[in-house]
DNA sequence: GTGATTACTTGCCATTTGGCAAGATTAATC
DNA sequence: GATTAATCTTGCCAAATGGCAAGTAATCAC
């Protein structure tokens, strides 16, 4: 049953009781979309968020007339962009589907209430919300203090299994590089 | 008192109740630290942290043998280090006072009593959190996103108060180039 | 104040990265 | 499966940034 696998999923950031589960993962659905599915639009405030359980997910805003990816999220991961999510306002913020996605979705009254009901879900949320926090600080220490090759082999030691999952386009803009950059980089002639 | 002051810089985030603010500002300690002070060391937890009354604080770590800095904070914001101080973990970031500086101290400790007895502080503390999170956030994208001149650019218009203030060499580690660049910027050589 | 130290600036050149354009490859459409 | 459109790669050169070194300015210690 699906709650067995919400179940594996969230806990792996806090883990919440029996009767919270049980009670929080009846508040998720279901949901299938096909790949380039814009999930949401910026400027849009992030209503929805899911647990992906098969797929690929990208975040990413515009900025000097470019696609920036901010983050990539594949399975177990959350598609949701999270600023707008936990205050419930606008951000230039889009998310994008990358291959035909399933994931678990959740509106936010509903986790609002389930957070209102049992005190370790609002504890979930706390701990999710600094997992976040923590990535994205590392995230700019690496645009900071590494090298474009540097960036491009951390991603690959640490994500080894998305490299060939990712187009090239999408993985340079989330290493802050042109796609020519990194295809040279790739070819090695660094 | 300290208790209106505190009420003040506080309810920049979250208005609490003045029950809440009276226990809260009970709480907190006013220290002043001298210059150069390391008030937290990289690898130790992060187990008090203040909001600054007066003063210049920068978070920094080291990476490729050179300090970067994080953040700056001023007047009104907190000398911590958010993520250590949230999970009472360690984590390779430092922070020094760049000039004498007065802070309304409080404890990891105390300040989680003051959670469990007060939900609104839970909440307060959440909205914190977040504020960090955008920050960061927003550093990233303009890492990504900006040249050294745009970032620079955006930090005199948003900052203009820290240029002064803040050492060239320091400001150049935050933005990510070296002092020399920085100073050529400066000089508008390009 | 004076000397010593540290910080800042500038010139020069190397390295990294970007941008355009052309060709090669892959994927999408019918 | 042929055609079309994206995407990816590579060469070439320009622009941005880094690093060393020397000189200047500011700060610190006594």
């Amino acid at each position: 049953m699906t709650t067995q696998l919400i179940g594996f999923y969230i806990r792996q950031f806090y883990n919440i009781s029996d009767a919270s589960l049980q009670y929080l993962a009846a508040q998720f659905e279901e949901v299938k979309y096909p790949p380039k599915h814009i999930y949401l639009n910026e400027g849009e405030p992030c209503k929805k968020g899911g647990i992906i359980h098969k797929g690929l997910v990208r975040n990413f805003f515009k900025r000097n007339g470019r696609e920036c990816t901010s983050w990539f999220d594949a399975e177990g991961s959350f598609a949701v962009s999270s600023h707008s999510f936990f205050t419930q306002s606008t951000y230039s913020e889009s998310i994008e589907f990358l291959e035909e996605t399933i994931i678990f979705e959740i509106t936010y009254e509903k986790l609002e209430k389930a957070k209102a009901l049992f005190a370790d879900i609002d504890v979930l949320l706390e701990q999710i919300l600094l997992f976040g926090f923590y990535n994205v600080e590392e995230r700019t220490r690496n645009l900071m203090a590494y090298t474009a090759v540097e960036r491009y082999d951390l991603f690959f030691k640490t994500h080894p299994e998305l490299i060939n999952r990712i187009p090239v386009k999408h993985l340079a803009s989330f290493l802050g590089v042109t796609p020519e950059t990194l295809s040279r980089i790739r070819a090695n002639n660094y």
